[in-house]
DNA sequence: TTAGCTGTTATATACAACGTATAACAAGAA
DNA sequence: TTCTTGTTATACGTTGTATATAACAGCTAA
């Protein structure tokens, strides 16, 4: 998987990488077990600090996302494993503001609920074949 | 309208504030031409420093709710002037994160969809007096 | 005109977050 | 042993956030 950092963005270096890697684990590109590069190759590849990957990676340790192999080093959690019953009552906090300004912006529900739809759709393409056995360990 | 800032949280005072303007404009709480607290009243009344309101304040001109009446100092801004048809570009890139990671979290995307729905619902009860004649400025 | 309010700007300070840099450690692999 | 792994510690510079004091122009009302 390809890692693209915007340094020009306004959003963390290590926010960006932390969602490029969730937006792998959604869109099936990358898999439980899969190994991800370690914290200097990854530093290296995308010419940042290792620091900062470093704490991506430690953010998606926490978060359930990742878990270390004593062998293989970072890899993919189980993808039951990531699940978190509680997690919408933190997501409706973050989805608020962003209705209200929708609303405010013109937008109506239907364009809203549409554009979530779209995404849904571009993120769920590589889903097909993640049909999987649980892999040994 | 009352206004309550988080100290504890890890979003910014000022964005907080925002948030919860844009938020009063989408239910209709706060309706064109009607006036906001002076940056140094609204500073005094929640206990926090002027310059902070005022960066607030600052964004929400910049991106169209409000403008400065010589009279009554900051107004809601037309709901017209408000839209931004280019809105659901940057919309995007902030939605599709939340997206990737509730699929991870095990959300189903009627799941998400029905969430969003809720919260729609939450924001426009306030939008039934809401139709309203364009008012003398 | 004077006094008081408005938004706005300038300057300074303190603190936290971010990113980088260098270095070191324990644990496992080759 | 040598190499790589994640991890931790320390230090530095930059930026963002929040505060504080002060001043300005423009308008309102006494």
């Amino acid at each position: 998987m390809i890692i693209k950092i915007d340094l020009a963005s306004e959003i963390a270096i290590y926010i960006q990488l932390k969602n490029q890697i969730i937006e792998g684990i959604a869109t099936g590109q990358l898999r439980p077990d899969e190994q991800l590069p370690s914290v200097r190759q990854l530093a290296s590849d995308i010419g940042i600090n290792m620091h900062t990957v470093n704490k991506g990676y430690g953010q998606l340790k926490s978060e359930g996302y990742t878990l270390i192999h004593k062998r293989k080093g970072v890899i993919i959690n189980n993808l039951e494993d990531m699940k978190d019953p509680s997690y919408s009552e933190k997501l409706e906090i973050n989805i608020k503001p962003l209705i209200a300004e929708s609303i405010c912006k013109g937008l109506t529900e239907s364009d809203y609920l549409n554009l979530c739809k779209g995404i849904f759709k571009q993120l769920k393409k590589g889903e097909i074949n993640k049909s999987e056995l649980n892999p040994n360990r």
